[in-house]
DNA sequence: GCTATGACAAGGA
DNA sequence: CTCCTTGCCATAG
């Protein structure tokens, strides 16, 4: 399985969410070390999110709104796998992303392969 | 190596 | 609030 770092880690990263939290695109991108990538993430993902192990349904945008389009994975069964841990999801799809976004800890970055600047930038723009 | 493609983000209209 | 534009960058072909 000749996978790239890039497409290994953001798995890993999602894997990281806690039941009943969402983190954004964006934020899963911060923490794979490619601050930029976030499309990159959804389209990771769109590919190989649904592997019955990684909770894709907890990624949704920094808007705090469910952006999938995909027909086998539909924003309707997104809310539902949301709202049965008990995310509050609105009928416009709206979540109130600040209210359950996974915080890790500083310690939980370093498994990420990150120098202490970068995870210091992290924590600046989703730890504070 | 180049182009096209986005489950994004942020800012403007 | 919604819609559009620009910036972005890993993959696929």
């Amino acid at each position: 399985m000749g996978e790239s770092k890039f497409k290994q880690k953001v798995i890993k990263a999602v894997r990281m969410i806690p039941y009943g939290q969402v983190a954004s695109y964006g934020q899963i991108a911060l923490m794979v070390g490619i601050p930029r990538a976030a499309i990159q993430v959804g389209w990771i993902l769109h590919i190989a999110g649904d592997d019955g192990k990684t909770p894709w349904w907890r990624v949704i945008n920094n808007a705090g709104r469910i952006s999938t389009k995909c027909p086998e994975h539909t924003p309707l069964l997104q809310k539902e796998l949301l709202e049965e841990e008990g995310v509050e999801v609105t009928g416009k799809l709206n979540i109130d992303i600040e209210k359950y976004r996974f915080r890790p800890a500083p310690d939980a970055l370093k498994d990420l392969n990150l120098d202490e600047r970068y995870i210091e930038q992290v924590i600046a723009k989703y730890l504070i």
